[in-house]
RNA sequence: GCGGGCGUGGUGAAAUUGGUAAACACAAGGGACUUAAAAUCCCUCGGCUUCGGCCUUGCCGGUUCAAGUCCGGCCGCCCGCACCA
């Protein structure tokens, strides 16, 4: 009896095979046309999981694929190595941070080599090793002096328990990314990237990545937030020299203000506490407020009147009172606005709360201006203006042009461009990042360090007994005299947020020995990455940094590009269903089992589980399953089938014992079908073919299957190549049981379902295809051309309608004649009999496909 | 509230973008081989049916010879953002 295919042996044999040979080392060459695959590098968090191996699986596919249509593929693979984790187990473990990660790159490196993907390991790359961000703090010396980073003091974003401040894109409903504890407002001289200078580049930009997802580029859309308006400057009345400048999208509305109000963070509202208890009060009170989002909305609209009075800038003698609100947010506009209570449901709430009054200025187009009237609910659509002196009859976008050139005129606001984005924030009080390259000197102020002194490296002795920063901690590392003047200075002793490590590592991987951040001729022709891949949990921060990390270099002459990844692909989750014991516990899928009645039970001691939810896997829910016993129990090549096959790739799916059982019962069928038919094959490299009618089935059928699984390729729909490969085994398995086809369709058939195959499941393409008598490596093969004359078939199935509803088909040679056709729909038997004695108005004939009969 | 997406068998899904709905797989059931099991192979598998067929893509309506697909209105679910002035 034939053997099982020995997928351990087979695979280590060829995973050797391709390392030994560099098969998968890229070279520049302009002579060919590049493809860069970039699956987003992993956090050497300890062990691959299930995401891991989905979107390395997802990449594979595109390397191997365009590699066999020719391309110059570049594919290569590090590691994001800094971060709070490899701290954190400093604590816990008391090992140090550096060995803590080169020792989980050590173990996912050997995790990954055993998928068999097409990397070439030569660009290998970590973000913790001084040869590449000494790169990173000559980029940042750069940036600095473009003035694209700075140095500020102001509130910032807090997080006490990881100890650190965090960047606004790290913030999510008020909590930190990473430990989910409320956010505290510290006030700190912090390093900003100033990303808000290309703001609106940013925006315009996102058109043209045609080749993104739409909710990506919704999303940064979003987060950058561009709105037009207008600053208003409302002068105060009595002495104060002064005004209030406030932002407003709605200057249109100006008649119907009522007041106006600042943040409680605005410095007037600071100036007014001191000396006012009540106030002071107030501001303490929200600032107190939660910032979840239940907080926020049903907390009412509150304000203090500060007493202050501003005058309206086109109505003589009327004032407006000042309030500080609790709505009113520091961090958007001036965190000053105007009221009009009529137009706005935030400022009709608080109008209603504080007695103001509501007078419409807006009237809906089908409304009577004299009688319209604001209720419960402001009125924010279009229609023509009123009780607004020479705005009236207006629409609201000719009066917002309008009320703007007069505000311009008289030098009391201006029209204005404003964004949501604000300015990166990225130092970091914590040790394993890349050290600032800055020194503070007390007569120079911040001075970066000189290049030849590149790089900063991170002290190795180091103490993670106390809390705080444990750089600012080290006895000796942070003192060195002053690059300016030479006095006594002391270190900057933050770290960058790690995310500026994964801002241009894309870039680095062109050149990773190179003396210089990037070499140019090396960006210059793998530079843009065409294919990446990665998580929809990057569609805002690591994407939209790297977005402006790109420009600021280009800014700063060291490459020419604008957009990083003309390509983006995102991958879903990878969820598992969920065990509960009776006590609630969660139970890892390994220890249950199914009962001879099909219940779901504990292996142990048969105690009876119920199944919860299908979802993300997860430590917290125990429903993971590690790849690498996957990979040790079916192989890799099952593993990826698997993974591929049940779900679109940018779907969740559901990992499912039976489904890779389902897999591995497919590979060793392939494996079977090819060697149980190797003998009486022609020979390989043999030219021509058969054209008896069996043999020429066989290729139309062999060669629809190249059309259909390389259009799915093309459009990552590798579901849909999986099923059809599915369908194209099952028809040569069919055609080869007979004898009725001839040795060189035979050798076709076989040959192609491999190829086919190989970017699937590289292994066993690998091995069948030496198998089938060929010393070239499949990886070197192109990929199959399917031969056009071969996709026409020579008979067609109508579907014959009688008023659009099937009734019958019928088989007619291609290409049959419109009145042949309708005739011979009339014979089917069903049909006839539908249509009975009625009359058939009309006949459509769509040829090679349908009839129907519109009665 | 704003933005994006989705809704098809027991399950994951497919439908060449308006042209035979449910391909392919998983699960389930039946059978063959075997002393037995594993492996393998074959058959059935949306609903109803008088076995001729008829019906079926969240709900209602529309366009069309023809709608899962396009348009309008509901209902439900998922994701992102949000007192953003």
């Amino acid at each position: 009896m034939a053997q099982r295919y020995n997928f351990r042996e087979t695979e280590l044999k060829w995973q050797s095979v391709w390392d030994d040979d560099g098969t998968f080392t890229a070279e520049a060459d302009p002579a060919k046309p590049k493809y860069y695959v970039l699956e987003m590098f992993p956090y050497p968090s300890g062990r691959i999981h299930m995401g891991h191996l989905r979107c390395y699986t997802l990449g594979d596919v595109v390397a191997r694929y365009k590699r066999s249509q020719g391309f110059n593929v570049m594919h290569p693979m590090g590691w994001d190595a800094f971060g709070l984790p490899a701290e954190n187990a400093a604590m816990e473990k008391n090992v140090h941070p550096a060995e803590w990660t080169y020792q989980n790159i050590a173990t996912m490196r050997d995790q990954l080599r055993a998928m068999g993907l097409s990397i070439d390991w030569s660009r290998e790359l970590a973000t913790c090793d001084p040869d590449y961000y000494r790169h990173e703090q000559a980029i940042f010396i750069d940036f600095l002096e473009k003035d694209l980073v700075y140095r500020q003091d102001g509130w910032v974003n807090w997080d006490p328990v990881d100890h650190t401040v965090l960047a606004n894109e790290q913030v999510i409903d008020g909590k930190g990314w990473r430990s989910g504890a409320p956010i505290e407002r510290r006030r700190l001289a912090q390093w900003f990237c100033r990303i808000t200078a290309y703001s609106d580049e940013l925006l315009e930009a996102l058109g043209e990545l045609d080749r993104w997802p739409q909710k990506v580029r919704a999303m940064q859309e979003n987060w950058i937030g561009r709105s037009e308006g207008a600053y208003i400057n409302f002068a105060f009345t009595g002495s104060r020299p002064d005004s209030l400048r406030v932002y407003t999208t709605r200057p249109d509305t100006i008649f119907g203000a009522s007041f106006c109000a600042i943040a409680a963070d605005h410095p007037l509202a600071e100036e007014i506490a001191t000396g006012n208890d009540a106030a002071a009060d107030f501001i303490e009170e929200c600032r107190q407020l939660g910032t979840s989002e239940e907080a926020i909305q049903t907390a009412d609209k509150r304000g203090f009147d500060t007493g202050l009075r501003v005058k309206h800038p086109f109505i003589a003698g009327r004032e407006l009172p000042v309030y500080i609100a609790n709505f009113v947010l520091m961090g958007y506009g001036t965190g000053a606005i105007f009221g009009c209570p009529a137009h706005d449901q935030r400022d009709l709430d608080f109008a209603r709360a504080y007695d103001l009054p509501v007078l419409p200025v807006v009237v809906p187009q089908d409304a009577d201006p004299a009688s319209f009237e604001v209720g419960a609910e402001a009125f924010t659509g279009d229609g023509a203006l009123a009780n607004s002196e020479f705005l009236d009859g207006l629409d609201v976008e000719a009066a917002k042009r309008e009320i703007i050139s007069r505000l311009e005129d008289m030098d009391q606001g201006e029209g204005a461009l404003n964004y949501r984005l604000r300015d990166w924030l990225v130092s970091r009080q914590r040790y394993w990042g890349c050290p600032i390259p800055v020194i503070h000197c007390e007569t120079c102020g911040a001075v970066p360090v000189r290049k030849d002194d590149l790089p900063v490296v991170l002290p190795d002795d180091i103490d993670f007994e106390s809390p705080g920063s444990p750089l600012d901690r080290h006895p000796t590392w942070k003192h060195v005299p002053c690059p300016s003047c030479g006095a006594d200075a002391t270190r900057d002793t933050d770290t960058f947020d790690t995310f500026m490590d994964s801002s241009w590592y894309f870039a680095r991987f062109c050149s990773p020995d190179a003396e210089v951040p990037v070499a140019r001729k090396d960006v210059d022709y793998w530079l843009p990455v065409d294919q990446y891949i990665g998580g929809i949990e990057h569609a805002i921060l690591h994407l939209l940094y790297s977005r402006f990390f790109m420009r600021a270099m280009r800014d700063t002459g060291h490459l020419d590009l604008a957009e990083p990844f003309a390509g983006l692909f995102t991958q879903g989750m990878v969820n598992h269903a969920t065990y509960r014991d009776e006590g609630g516990e969660w139970l890892e899928p390994q220890s249950v089992m199914q009962d001879e009645n099909g219940a779901v039970v504990r292996i142990d001691n048969k105690a009876p589980v119920t199944v919860g939810r299908i979802e993300k896997m997860s430590k917290s829910k125990k429903n993971t399953i590690d790849p690498t016993d996957v990979i040790r129990d079916y192989g890799a090549d099952t593993a990826r089938w698997f993974i591929l096959s049940d779900s679109p790739p940018d779907r969740d799916m559901e990992w499912t014992d039976s489904g890779v059982q389902g897999a591995f019962r497919f590979l060793n069928r392939v494996a079977r079908l090819v060697t149980k038919n190797l003998d009486g094959l022609v020979p390989a490299g043999h030219e021509g073919f058969e054209d008896d009618t069996a043999s020429s089935d066989l290729r139309r059928d062999v060669h629809k299957a190249i059309a259909d699984v390389t259009a799915d390729l093309e459009r990552f729909q590798y579901n849909r190549a999986v099923a059809r490969l599915y369908e194209m085994t099952n028809a040569v398995a069919t055609a080869l049981k007979s004898d009725a086809c001839g040795p060189a369709s035979r050798r076709e058939a076989l040959e192609t379902l491999v190829r086919l195959l190989s970017p699937m499941m590289p292994h066993l393409a690998e091995e069948m295809w030496q198998s089938l008598g060929h010393t070239s490596h499949l990886c070197d093969v192109s990929w199959p051309v399917a031969d056009q004359a071969l996709l026409v078939d020579e008979s067609v199935t109508y579907a014959i309608q009688v008023n659009g509803k099937l009734r019958g088909t019928v088989d007619l040679p291609a290409g049959t004649g419109k009145d042949e056709t309708e005739a011979a729909a009339r014979q089917v038997p069903n049909v006839a009999d539908s249509i009975g004695d009625q009359e058939i108005r009309k006949v459509i004939v769509v040829p090679d496909k349908l009839v129907n009969f519109v009665v």
